[in-house]
DNA sequence: CCGCGATGTATCGGTCCGATACATCGCACG
DNA sequence: CGTGCGATGTATCGGACCGATACATCGCGG
């Protein structure tokens, strides 16, 4: 997963770790915490081992020298490779079991600007049907153990259920909307929010081939 | 917080490993997919070896032998101790930042008929205030980091800051109804469940008459 | 009689987190 | 003028938890 979110993330631009956490949990917020540097280093590492991406140490620039006395430590910005978008679309193309459970779907939609959009309707379905399950399995406890479980617990599952539907509602706009239009925002019908000049998308389709 | 949960069935009563998945998958259901066994074996043999548990293979009863041939590998039992009551009714008194994040949250939830009510009203506050931060750093970022991002990471985001306020408004309910009264439920207008001798939840536990 | 799904115990490698350590920089406050 | 403090920045370590896997028994239907 997080291997996924960097090679995501270098793709718009070099940067250094504590910047790619900052740009990590804003773009992931939404979903989970933050990202611990426990992991960070390790993955980065594990990538450049892999050569998915490169680092450099900064150089102080037109300053000349004065490397010595306090031998200031460096930022390290890494690069993403060639082989490493090749591996970034490898990993958006297969799409596994964890491709569904909550951490990983909330990354894989995080990056939907650069995913195709037959990609996208696979996953929002895979998505549905996975929380649809989830949401039978509550509506089973709920219905036929709810005596053996206390007050707390059952509220504790009428919440979880709760959610479960308003998700399911939330993915099957968005599968409406992906499959007739490719509006990549659903609109929003009660509260009359401004800014609907956002209907058109930016992504006409996902790769903006860059030319370097 | 599998320590946790594990200590919190067993004083329901004495379980077997498979048994303990299901039930915990049953009780957790909303929060959590399923608990592994890679995480849930070496748990158990960590709180047999701290003491607070004790585990005990099923004999066969009343077979006289028959212990040759396939050696039938019987079922290990595992009954919660006196000291491990002890840890349990600590891990509820002491509440750390992980006592607030979803998970951790969840399962202290889930045991809340074996919490006290001043307790229960910490907890519900402290998630409270964990959610309405992340509230708050969602709506920073839809507020001024919008143009930076994709129209999907927004619908993300928006996603994710409706089901901040939403959880929000179910704590405030929770809060209020433990303040006043100690009603435990969410007062259902529907749903008239019996039972309502139950305003005073079993801190004496031990309910379920067990008998082998 | 044979497979298959439920029951049941257990390990291994790997991902990720939380705590911790250390170092630099700019700025507000006394 | 210094002094501390919060933001920036890199990095490691132990531990929690997961997913895959292995193996064994049991009842049931084909």
């Amino acid at each position: 997963m997080l291997e996924f979110a960097i090679l995501g993330l270098l793709q718009e631009a070099p940067m250094h770790g504590y910047e790619l956490r900052k740009e990590l949990t804003a773009k992931l917020g939404a979903i989970r915490a933050a990202i611990s540097y426990g992991s960070l280093y390790p993955t980065l590492r594990r990538l450049q081992a892999a050569g998915w991406i490169t680092e450099a140490a900064e150089t102080p620039a037109t300053a000349e020298e004065v490397p010595a006395l306090t031998s200031r430590r460096g930022r390290v910005v890494y690069t993403i490779t060639a082989e490493g978008k090749e591996r970034f679309a490898q990993l958006i193309a297969q799409a596994g079991p964890e491709t569904y459970d909550d951490t990983g779907f909330g990354v894989h939609f995080a990056f939907f600007a650069r995913t195709d959009q037959a990609t996208r309707l696979r996953i929002l379905e895979g998505r549905r049907r996975k929380i649809e399950e989830r949401r039978e399995g509550l509506r089973d406890v709920l219905g036929r153990a709810a005596e053996r479980l206390d007050a707390y617990t059952l509220e504790l599952q009428r919440h979880g259920l709760d959610a479960c539907e308003r998700e399911v509602r939330w993915l099957e706009e968005l599968i409406a909307n992906e499959r007739s239009g490719r509006a990549p925002t659903v609109p929003q019908p009660g509260t009359a929010g401004g800014r609907r000049e956002n209907d058109s998308p930016p992504p006409p389709g996902e790769s903006r081939t860059k030319r370097p």
